[in-house]
DNA sequence: AAGAACATCAACCGCTCCAAA
DNA sequence: CTTTGGAGCGGTTGATGTTCT
């Protein structure tokens, strides 16, 4: 049922020749591809269609990017492969110019060795030395992180600082001015809080390996010296620490509810807006207050303020 | 210098999906 | 509803290139 037969009397195989190449290319820029069963006979190739839609889709096609993978690609390719597996095509569409056979090739030649390398289990995507906690708690922000940057592609919205503010000023996801979408927040608000507190307390225990000794649940590094936080008290920071555990404990929880409902909230981690509706609606007005402008001291007593908020929250501890 | 071993990637194969008949 | 056939997907192969011994 609709295989093609393997063996055709008269189809040419193997490597394509230079002459193939440019009848293909110029019967598909003067037609459209149509049929592909039809199109050989047409093109004049002794080819079957299979072979020319390949050919095309995989080499001929003039907006396919060609050579070395981008570090950022690569990560994608790795984030998103956690996430969907060996799901090539889909993977594709998440990398523009590229195709699904060229990173199925990239990943079975370099990234899965590269990922063995490092102790990572390339189908998992879990480290194989005796569990670390961080390193999927990681994966998993990364790769909910990407999934909703891929989809801003296709529902564009206002992009905000946000995701710089939270790098220190390194370059923003996406350079594209986004637009300001009308109000349709997603839903539920609690896993949107969720997951944004999170991303912010896996920055900052990444960034600042040494608070990671008060979050020993999120990053168990060892034998870390105690730090003084700035102008924090240790009662800020473990203030923060003890909601980070219920935060990072409450995803825990949830993340098996279904990937839709964690990557459905992702989005608004990068987005202001998101992040402004979805914290006034669980906690009022004067606990979100005006947006702030950067500086580490600010964003950590606007951070705290809200963590504090939601520890009290009633709506929000509902979710665990 | 030469052969072996390994790496790369274009292309193929067999399968599923899905729309049309 | 079943059958058919085109399109597309993911796994795999094998020719070619590169590195190692």
């Amino acid at each position: 049922m609709g295989r093609s037969p393997s063996f055709v009397k008269g189809v040419k195989k193997g490597p394509w020749t230079i002459e193939e190449d440019q009848k293909l290319v110029a019967y598909i820029e003067q037609n459209g591809h149509g049929s592909w069963r039809a199109l050989p006979l047409k093109a004049g190739l002794q080819r079957c269609g299979k072979s020319c839609r390949l050919r095309w889709t995989n080499y001929l096609r003039p907006d396919i990017k060609r050579g070395k993978f981008s570090l950022q690609e690569e990560q994608t390719i790795i984030q998103l492969h956690a996430l969907l597996g060996n799901r090539w095509s889909t993977i594709a569409t998440h990398l523009p110019k590229r195709t699904d056979n060229e990173i199925k090739n990239y990943w079975n030649t370099h990234l899965k060795k590269r990922l063995t390398k490092m102790g990572i289990d390339p189908v998992t995507h879990r480290s194989r030395t005796a569990g670390n906690p961080n390193l999927s708690h990681m994966t998993q922000w990364e790769t909910a992180r990407l999934e909703a940057e891929a989809r801003l592609v296709h529902e564009p919205r206002r992009v905000s600082n946000f995701y710089q503010r939270i790098h220190h000023g390194s370059l923003p996801i996406s350079n594209k001015p986004l637009l300001v979408s009308s109000l349709s927040l997603p839903q539920p608000l609690h896993f949107d809080v969720l997951k944004a507190c999170q991303g912010i307390s896996s920055y900052r225990l990444s960034d600042l390996p040494e608070l990671a000794q008060f979050v020993p649940i999120v990053n168990p590094v060892e034998n870390v010296e105690p730090l003084s936080f700035h102008d924090m008290t240790m009662e800020d920071l473990t203030s923060n620490v003890k909601i980070s555990e219920v935060l990072f404990n409450g995803l825990e929880s949830v993340k098996d509810e279904g990937n839709q409902n964690m990557l459905q909230v992702t989005n608004m981690v990068y987005e202001d807006g998101y992040m402004t509706d979805a914290l006034t609606n669980c906690l009022g007005n004067d606990a979100v207050g005006e947006n702030h402008n950067g500086g580490f001291e600010e964003e950590t007593n606007y951070w705290s303020n809200i963590l504090n908020k939601l520890g009290n929250n009633s709506s929000f501890s509902s979710v665990f």
